[in-house]
Parts: C-alpha cells; sequence; structure tokens
RNA sequence: GGGCACAUAGCUCAGUGGUAGAGCAUCACCUUCACACGGUGGGGGUCGCAGGUUCGAACCCUGCUGUGCCCACCA
C-alpha cells in the first residue's frame, strides 16, 4: 500500500542510486541504435548549482531521459571546467584571509593549493547534479585540466600554431590590474557613468604665447602623450601642424599631427595622442609611427617613465595631482560634466586599461568564415532561430582573440624560449628541447612562457576533446557530431561561438547540429538574480522543500521560448500539489486493484469508456512527443498535466468508479486493466520532466525494468474518435448540468432529475447507454429523454449544443432570478449570431474563406439559433407560472 | 549610434490569420468513502497606441510610446 502523501526527499537519493548503478545512464557505442549525444556545458569545478544551472540540466536532462526512452544510444557527457580566473581568484582570496598572496607562495606552491581546493570543494557540483536527477554517463566524466585534455589542448594550439592561425604579437589589450592579466573584450563589461571632461593648454614650442587647448577625460595619462591629432583641415589649426607642442608638467615636445582620428566638431578639435594607454590612440600612433611610452606598471600604478613625484601613484591619485600641478602652471582651462561609459573587469570589478603587452592571439577573423557560412547554409541551426542574428552580427566582426593569461592555474602554453628569446612551440618539453639544440647547435637551457591560456580555449574543444580527440576512438566517431547543445544566450560569444569554429576546424564538422538557447532565470519581479541584489533563489532548497519533480516541472513549464523565466515559488507548490496529485491517483488505482496486466491489448477492450481513455492517452503521449520534438518543453509539461489531471483524474478515475464496485466481473476487469495501463502511460509521458516520482509509483507496478529504460511507445493505432466523441459529449453534457445547478443553488447532495430536450438519435442513444455515468456525475436521480412539452413545465434549464438540458424544479425556481438568467443567456447568444451573421452574410467571407472555415461558423449559428429558441420557450413557460 | 527582443486577465505567461487561453491569485458552495497539496461552479481582458494589408488581425506590415538586453563609440 503506497503511504498516504508522497515524501520525495526519502525517495528521491535512493531512486538516483539505484538508476547510477543499474547502468542506465551510460551510452553503448558498441549498441546499433542511433546514437544521440548532448555535452553538457561544464560548470565551475568549484561551483555552486544555482537556479541557472538548474534550468539548463533539467532541460537536457529531459532531452535525453526522452531520447533514451525513444530508442536511442544516449550519451549525455559529463564534466566540469577548471574556470581559470575565477577559480584563482577564489583560492586567492581564501589566501587572503590568512595575510598570504600567491607571490609569497610561489607558482608551483600555489597551484598544488588550487589543486587541493578542488579535491576538497570539487565533487560539489557533481554531486547536486546527482540531487537534480541529471542522468549524466558519470564514469566518463571529464574535467578540462584531466590529463587527456591537456594533451588536446597542446595539440590545439600546437596545431593552429604551425598553421598559422597563432600568433605572437605585442598590442595593447585589456589589462586588468588586479588579476593581472590581460582579458579579453567580453570579459570587459562597460558601465555608464558622468565622468569630467577637462580642458587643458598646451604651449606651442617656442612660441611662449601660442597654445593648443585639448580635451581629455583621463588628464593623469598626459605623461604618455606623444602627439597632438587635429584634422587637417581645421582651419584653426592648420597652420601648427608638424609644430611641436610641450607636454604640461613633463615638459616634453611632442608634434602635432594631421590625422582622421581627430574629429573637428568633438571636443576642441585637438586631442592628445597616448598611444599605450588607448585604443583609437593605438592606432593613430600606428599611422604615425609615434613612439608608445607606457606610463603604467601591471596593477595601474604610475611607473618610471613618469616624474618621480608621481612614481607610485594610482591613476586616481596621479589624476588629483596632475590637475593640481596644471592650475598651478595656469595651463587648466576648464572642465565639463561628460557621460561616458567605463570600462570594468566582469571578475574583478576594477578598472580595465588598456596596455601594451606581448601576447598569443588566434586569427578569430580566419576560423569565423566557416562558422559564419555553416549557419547561413542550414547545417547547424539556432532554435529560436532569431538568436542567428546575434551570432551572425558577431562573428562578422570578430577580432583577434586573445588566449593568452597572465594567471597561474590552467593550462600553461606549451611554448620554450632559449637564451635569446627565440621561442619553439611543441607539444611537450622534450620536442621543444630537441628543436632548440637542433636551431641552437648545442644543448641550451629552456624556459616555457609563463602564461597559460584563457579557460575558453580549452572549453571550445569540448565536444570532441571529451570524446578522446587527437586520438580517432570509437566514440569520436560515433557521438560527433553531437546532436544539440542546450545553453543560454550569455555564452554564445564565449562558448559557442569558439565551439563552433574550433569544431569546424579540428573535426571538419559542425560540433552540434542544432543550438537551443534558452531563457535565464528571474525572480518574481523579472529582475536579475544576484547576491548583491539578494533575490537569488537556491534550486537545492527548492528541492528539499518542494522534491525535484516540482522543481524540474516548474522549470520545464515555464522554459518557453525566447523568454526570461521568471522563478515564484508559487509556481512550484502548485506543482508540487501535481506531484502529490499523481500519487494519489496511483494510491486511488492501487486500492481499486488496477494492476497492469502484461500482454495487455488497448485493441481488445470493450468499453466505449476504456476505449476514449486510451485514445486520449494516445493523443496526449503524442502531444508530448512533439513538443519535445521541437524543444517546447512548456507545451511538453502542460500536455502532460492536462491530460493527468484534466482527462484522467477529474473525469476518466471517476467515471470508473462506479465500474470498480460493480457486479459485472468482466467490465471491472476490462476497467482496471485499462486504468492500469493509462496510469502507466501518464508515468511514461511524465518522466522525462518529473523522473522520480514516476519511477517510484512504476516500481510499484507490474514491471520488469525500469522506467527509465522503458521504451517511449507510439500509441496512434488507438485513436478512436468515436469513443472520443461519445464520452466528450458526456463530459459537456455533465458540465452543463453541475453548472445550472450551481445557479439554481441546489446543494451538492441533493438528488434531482434531469431531462433532455430535443436529442437526436445519437444523443438519446448516448443517454442510455451511458447513464450511469451522467447520473452519477452529475448526481441525478435520473437522466431521461423528455418525451413531452409539460416536462419543460417550472424547468430550470440550460442550451447544451442543439438540445435543452432540464432540471424540474417545481416550486423552487425564483421565477425573476431564473428570468434574468435565462435573459443573460439569450443576450450571450444574440451576440454570437449577429457576429456570425454578419460573417455568413459578407458575399467576400462566403467566396473566399476556406470551406471548412465557413462551415463551421454555419454550424454553429444553427446552434446558437436554436439555442436561442430553447431560451425563448423557457421564458415563454416562465410567464405561465 | 547600430542591432535584437518584449508589451495579452490582479500576477507569471501560452497562443503567429478563423469562437481570446492556462497556472497562480480571487469569489461562492462542498470536510462526497484517492487526494483540502482536494472537489464543483463562477467572476475577471477594447490582446500598449495609431494607421495599413485581408472576407477576417492578438497574430502580417508601417509608425509611435514604454521596457529590457546586446554591440559599438565616447578627446
Amino acid at each position: 500500500m503506497l503511504e498516504k502523501t508522497y515524501n520525495p526527499a526519502e525517495v528521491e537519493t535512493n531512486i538516483y542510486e539505484k538508476w547510477e548503478k543499474s547502468g542506465a545512464f551510460a551510452c553503448h557505442p558498441e549498441s546499433d541504435k542511433d546514437p544521440y549525444c548532448i555535452m553538457i556545458p561544464p560548470p565551475n569545478v568549484t561551483g555552486n548549482l544555482h537556479i541557472g544551472h538548474a534550468l539548463t540540466f533539467t532541460i537536457q536532462d529531459s532531452l535525453i531521459r526522452y531520447q533514451r526512452m525513444k530508442g536511442k544510444d544516449v550519451l549525455w557527457q559529463p564534466g566540469t571546467d577548471h574556470a581559470g580566473i575565477a577559480t584563482q581568484m577564489v583560492v586567492e582570496r581564501l589566501l587572503a584571509k590568512d595575510g598570504i598572496s600567491r607571490h609569497d607562495l610561489g607558482r608551483e606552491k600555489f597551484i598544488e593549493k588550487v589543486w587541493e581546493w578542488k579535491a576538497k570543494s570539487g565533487g560539489q557540483i557533481t554531486k547536486q547534479l546527482r540531487r537534480l536527477g541529471a542522468s549524466l554517463d558519470w564514469p566518463r566524466e571529464r574535467f578540462t585540466m584531466d590529463e587527456g585534455l591537456c594533451r588536446a589542448v597542446r595539440q590545439e594550439f600546437v596545431t593552429l600554431y604551425k598553421e598559422g592561425l597563432v600568433y605572437r604579437a605585442k598590442r595593447l589589450v585589456n589589462w586588468d590590474p588586479k588579476l593581472e592579466t590581460a582579458i579579453s573584450d567580453l570579459e570587459v563589461e562597460q558601465r555608464e557613468t558622468v565622468g569630467t571632461m577637462w580642458y587643458f593648454n598646451y604651449v606651442v614650442e617656442n612660441e611662449p604665447n601660442r597654445f593648443i587647448t585639448i580635451a581629455t577625460t583621463r588628464p593623469e595619462t598626459l605623461f604618455g602623450d606623444t602627439a597632438v591629432a587635429v584634422s587637417a583641415d581645421d582651419e584653426r589649426y592648420k597652420d601648427l601642424i608638424g609644430k611641436n607642442v610641450i607636454i604640461p608638467i613633463c615638459n616634453r615636445a611632442i608634434p602635432i599631427v594631421a590625422d582622421e582620428h581627430a574629429d573637428p566638431t568633438k571636443g576642441t578639435g585637438a586631442v592628445k595622442i597616448t598611444p599605450a594607454h588607448d585604443f583609437n590612440d593605438y592606432e593613430v600612433g600606428k599611422r604615425h609611427n609615434l613612439p608608445m611610452i607606457n606610463i603604467l606598471d601591471s596593477t595601474a600604478h604610475l611607473n618610471e617613465n613618469t616624474p618621480k613625484e608621481y612614481q607610485g601613484l594610482t591613476t586616481a591619485e596621479a589624476r588629483e595631482k596632475v590637475l593640481s600641478d596644471v592650475k598651478a602652471l595656469g595651463l587648466y582651462v576648464k572642465e565639463e560634466p561628460n557621460p561616458m561609459t567605463i570600462p570594468y573587469g566582469d571578475r574583478s570589478g576594477v578598472v580595465i586599461e588598456p596596455w601594451l603587452t606581448d601576447q598569443w592571439f588566434v586569427d578569430a577573423p580566419k576560423l569565423a568564415v566557416e562558422a559564419i557560412k555553416v549557419v547561413e547554409d542550414g547545417r547547424m541551426e539556432f532554435v529560436p532561430k532569431t538568436w542567428e542574428k546575434t551570432y551572425f552580427e558577431w562573428m562578422r566582426n570578430i577580432q583577434p582573440w586573445c588566449v593568452s593569461r597572465q594567471l597561474w592555474w590552467g593550462h600553461q602554453i606549451p611554448v620554450w624560449y632559449g637564451p635569446d628569446g627565440h621561442y619553439f612551440v611543441e607539444e611537450n618539453v622534450e620536442l621543444a628541447q630537441a628543436e632548440a639544440d637542433k636551431y641552437y647547435g648545442k644543448h641550451v637551457d629552456l624556459v616555457q612562457d609563463q602564461d597559460v591560456f584563457d579557460t575558453w580555449f580549452s572549453s571550445g574543444i569540448w565536444p570532441f576533446s571529451t570524446l578522446g580527440w587527437p586520438d580517432q576512438t570509437e566514440e569520436l566517431k560515433r557521438y560527433y557530431p553531437t546532436n544539440v547543445l542546450v545553453t543560454a544566450f550569455d555564452i554564445i560569444f564565449f562558448w559557442v561561438a569558439r565551439m563552433v569554429m574550433l569544431g569546424l576546424h579540428f573535426m571538419h564538422d559542425v560540433p552540434f547540429k542544432t543550438v537551443y538557447i534558452h531563457a535565464l532565470v528571474r525572480d518574481e519581479q523579472g529582475r536579475k538574480m544576484s547576491k548583491s541584489k539578494g533575490n537569488v533563489v537556491d534550486p537545492l532548497i527548492l528541492a528539499d522543500k518542494y522534491g525535484v519533480d516540482a522543481l524540474r516541472f516548474t522549470l520545464s513549464a515555464m522554459a518557453a521560448q525566447g523568454r526570461d523565466v521568471c522563478m515564484s515559488e508559487s509556481r512550484v507548490e502548485g506543482y508540487r500539489n501535481f506531484v502529490t496529485k499523481i500519487w494519489n491517483a496511483a494510491r486511488f488505482c492501487e486500492m481499486n486493484q488496477c494492476v497492469a496486466i502484461k500482454g495487455f491489448n488497448p485493441k481488445s477492450v470493450k468499453e466505449q469508456l476504456n476505449k476514449w481513455i486510451i485514445s486520449k492517452t494516445s493523443v496526449a503521449m503524442n502531444k508530448v512527443a512533439t513538443a519535445m520534438d521541437e524543444y517546447k518543453f512548456n507545451e511538453a509539461a502542460e500536455a502532460g498535466y492536462q491530460f493527468a489531471w484534466g482527462t484522467f483524474c477529474d473525469w476518466y478515475l471517476e467515471f470508473a468508479k462506479p465500474l470498480f464496485n460493480g457486479d459485472d466481473e468482466s467490465k471491472k476487469a476490462e476497467t482496471r486493466a485499462t486504468a492500469a495501463w493509462v496510469l502507466d502511460h501518464i508515468l511514461m509521458m511524465l518522466h522525462p520532466i518529473m523522473p522520480f516520482v514516476t519511477e517510484e509509483l512504476w516500481s510499484k507496478g507490474n514491471h520488469e525494468q525500469m522506467l527509465i529504460s522503458t521504451p517511449w511507445e507510439d500509441l496512434s493505432e488507438f485513436v478512436d474518435e468515436k469513443a472520443e466523441a461519445d464520452l466528450d459529449w458526456v463530459v459537456g453534457l455533465v458540465g452543463a448540468i453541475r453548472s445550472l445547478r450551481t445557479e439554481m443553488n441546489i446543494a451538492p447532495g441533493t438528488k434531482i432529475q434531469m431531462l433532455l430536450a430535443g436529442a437526436n438519435d445519437v444523443e438519446a442513444k448516448r443517454l442510455v447507454q451511458f447513464n450511469t455515468l451522467i447520473k452519477t456525475l452529475a448526481r441525478l436521480e435520473s437522466a431521461e429523454l423528455s418525451t413531452k412539452a409539460e416536462d419543460a413545465k417550472s424547468a430550470a434549464q440550460v442550451v447544451y449544443g442543439t438540445t435543452a438540458v432540464l432540471l424540474p424544479l417545481a416550486g423552487f425556481i425564483d421565477v425573476a432570478k431564473e428570468t434574468e438568467r435565462l435573459n443573460k443567456e439569450l443576450e450571450g447568444l444574440n451576440k454570437v449570431i449577429s457576429g456570425l451573421e454578419g460573417r455568413l452574410n459578407n458575399e467576400a467571407f462566403v467566396s473566399k474563406a476556406p470551406e471548412k472555415v465557413v462551415a463551421d461558423q454555419r454550424v454553429r449559428l444553427a446552434e446558437a439559433k436554436s439555442g436561442v429558441i430553447k431560451v425563448q420557450e423557457a421564458l415563454a413557460r416562465l410567464k405561465d407560472l
């Protein structure tokens, strides 16, 4: 006997262990089934499951479970990411608590500490994935810094280098002075602020009374100025071009150059050029061969290229000092507020400095060509399609990708330098040493590049590195390209684009055929969740409180395409109730000895009621399947919910009650078997979304295998339109009677008579055939055909299709109230009629609209008209009372 | 500055040319022998605004208003 209420916490752990131990999650490369593969977007190894994870992994697990049931050989590849910057920061913060910096420890010791941290907290996220029910093929779990993947990353880099797609260059990059590393454009966050524009005079060399006024938002960079640019056409400065001006404070002479960058309409039309600290100025500097003076050290303090009294100051301190010094020199003109955006590091939160350094770059523009083409020609598609525009937009404007990071945690770059700076790009030190020995003609000591790769450089090859690449494994051949990548839009650029470029380059095929982009999870008010706002919803707390199934169902039900998912606890509660409802339905079936019969043939059932529910089951299964095939998870969830609750529980089980308790043994047996069969299929169709309660209930049934491994059945052959029409009519009739009863204020327990007027042969037959069902559900003493006009005397009436439902209630009817009610009904019907007539009298509508639509409207008009007559008759009768 | 979304019931959202929907909330009645985490029945919407296309528009087109996001620029 099932417990009175379902206790999710108790069963979830047990069921998951059972699945995992049984090997139900394992892929079978040797099988002859069609493969289906999803690569998990590897979460940060030291991360914690947040609500966004819960959504993306629920979706993936639903797809995986559905495809597994559909008979595919499924691989859901698990793994975690070393997440270079994020992880290094966490460990540095921990060390800082003891007053230690990573530099105190040294690189080797520090990395040891990170591995220790990983060993300690690295299992957290995979435990949480299990809690969520994720059916990942765990024995295949990979880590972006495990031995195989390290080898793959080295090969990736060396191959790209030898193909000329990787190069080393001294360039202006986004420099994070807190983390002391270069970061990519994508890791820079632009924040809007109101800054200040300052105007200074630069005195013209040898002409003490002449000066040029420049405008700047960064006065402190003046020590790095190497020119002042004006427009060649600017009349104000034409004669100054070629002359020098003197930088205030440091009194260095720099030339005035003509350059297109200077816009006569902005500022004063004269702009100071600081090539080493501004991306635009850098381009100007290159055009005019200007020196590039770096005035900052790696922590954004002023360096030895600035006057002594400035050295060691922060940029903010330097700015104040420059301002007061310039004012003291009498060269200050004015200042005004200036709205502007300032770059911040998305991890460190500090202001990013453009800084001139040597870095490794991947020739992304070249790799992007094919990556654009595959989406254009449909070899890869985005769902929803609208994201393709975003993808194109970015790919067509892609910049070289800086892949080196001045961090310690990550894949150290496989480049070795000789004493003279000559370098050797090889997969390991032995190969590099051999090359170096050859090159120098003797043994020399090599030093490996101190930098590591951008994390995305390793996750970019995730779809094939996890399958064994560069070895040509069976798995690689079988599961690449994968079927779908599921992710939120925020990492299309970071990750998706890189995987496509690298997948196409190394595997000569797309990494996945479909990219499904789901919504971001927001709070109830639609705000982005963030720790600082304190509106973070912890999925695990919800899971503990309401059960994982309720959480998963909520996320699926809200995962409509292209929308944000707003998480509200009341929704979770509502779906927890649904889980309970299923549980109780199963309990009810159990109480009535509804046992699944092996070899039960739905085609053999005789009762129309049973044919009806079997047909409805078939339709529901197909709805769920279609929705899953189209990534419409909300529709899949809704179809299962409506069928299980709205059809099976609300109607079928109620209909079945008298049969369960009836005397007809064969009817009883058939109904019991049917109920068990339908319940099993409800468990089946809900399993991908709510795996735990369904498996638990399945395990109590008469089954040899677990639900997770049970094939999804196509039940299309059991659709029975006749049965559906019959019972749907009964359902509608009962609804009409119930509604009328309530309006007439008849106590729910009171049994009354019902007469049906105006029924045709089919309806008359149904009334007889389903008499017991109708009486039971509508709480009637009798349900019969009306044969004579007097039946309608003192009866309350409601129109149902072309029939009239009569409840003889002599003495109970409040004439005034009933008149009002009928008039309201009449009004509604007349409104419908005038609308339909207007349409049908329109020549253009009748001739141009599809036949089916026109015919449909005619039927509705006829129904409404017969309804009007019936209501009018009822009104006339009331007058006689 | 360029681009992409979005605006439907009190709330959260489905609905892409043919009778405006769901869940939650709300109201009334019901402790009926699976379930009060329940049952039954209600109420509630000029589908952001203005035009246009169409026999017919929440849906397609144009403009407007508002909201969100992305990218770029910013002396």
